[in-house]
DNA sequence: CCTACCGATCGGTAGG
DNA sequence: CCTACCGATCGGTAGG
């Protein structure tokens, strides 16, 4: 009996992904039910807890995931990266490329934070603060080689997370400016942005 | 028989927005229930209904109130302003302050578009769109007035807004840096991204 | 503003 | 993977 791709259980399994994502962004956690999820698949809600414990751990698999993917793709990027600008700007573009092509999923991740168990949270909070740091390398370290002066490096990452991040928000593939365009639109503007020379010395610092 | 500030009422209603903008903003629309509200302020569920016709309405009650007050904070400033630049500026300080000041509500305000009827949704929309277009507005009028020269103004306006609102996020006022110093961050960081020299006629535009 | 209640529905389990 | 079911709870209403 030769095994093919995938067994029967690891389609359903990758069906209630795709259909739970879907109602995830839609709904909601607290807003969708195990018995429209069942429907979704075509089958009884009770079934399925044979592919997974409880609600918050579907949840918590799913956000899993889609860290997970987040974190090695921009890792993958990273190691061919010969200087901090090559850094950012693939940095920069593995972002981009994530968050609008996998926009639900992220939102979901997101939004979606408040409805972990502590524990879980914990564990989802770390991976993009692991996320966030790499960022952060980076622009220290073009600071250090002297790329660009950035006077706040934590501040500038929040600052350019946020703006890439809302793309999925507002970018659609089958919107007027293809995506590569957008990368570049985002690699230009975020260089821009870098080599600023407000003096931070004159801003209030709070005791 | 002299009438103070505020009838008994009205503190009840005011009650009612502080305890629900918390109860929406831990739990959101479909994970908070009536009754919890209802403790809240100290009454029964069935006594709500004296304040609000259902929990669709409370929602969307509260998100018109920010966004109506967004718009006229915005409105005020620019009003003033002398030239495009001087409105970036303005703009800028205006939606920062809103979004760390308030952003409990302004983040309940983007979650629970999915909660709305189709009708309110359209309203809240709208509003939004309106304010969008304040900033729009203003980078069209640097460009024709050589304040600066951004060869995109709707994707900046996007961008801008993207960085700008997620302040939100990560900003809390009990933090390093004091709201007068992230404002001045912004407004720089904003000048040197809106003087690009990208090329976008080389952008692959999809037919 | 309260008591008392309604129908509907939820996540989850037992036992096949 | 299904049938049948559990306790709990929800938004909302009637009638004071």
């Amino acid at each position: 009996m030769t095994r093919t791709t995938g067994s029967k259980g690891e389609n359903t399994l990758m069906a209630l992904r795709a259909a739970g994502l879907e109602r995830l962004y839609k709904q909601g956690f607290d807003g969708m039910t195990l018995r429209e999820l069942a429907a979704d698949v075509g089958m009884q809600a009770g079934s399925l807890y044979n592919h997974f414990t409880n609600k918050q751990d579907f949840l918590f698999m799913l956000m899993q995931h889609v860290m997970s993917d987040l974190i090695s793709a921009s890792e993958l990027k990273l190691e061919k990266a010969p200087n901090p600008r090559q850094a950012l700007l693939a940095y920069v573009e593995c972002h981009v490329t994530f968050h609008s092509e996998r926009r639900k999923e992220v939102q979901v991740s997101t939004t979606e934070l408040r409805s972990l168990t502590p524990e879980n949270y914990r564990i989802i909070i770390a991976m993009r603060d692991a996320y966030e740091n790499q960022l952060l390398t980076i622009l220290h370290n073009g600071n250090a080689e002297k790329y660009w002066a950035n006077s706040d490096p934590k501040i500038a990452t929040k600052l350019i997370l946020g703006m890439m991040t809302s793309v999925g928000m507002w970018y659609r593939s089958d919107g007027p400016v293809a995506l590569d365009g957008i990368v570049k639109i985002y690699q230009s503007m975020i260089e821009n942005l870098l080599s600023d020379d407000i003096d931070t010395a004159k801003i209030t610092v709070q005791k």
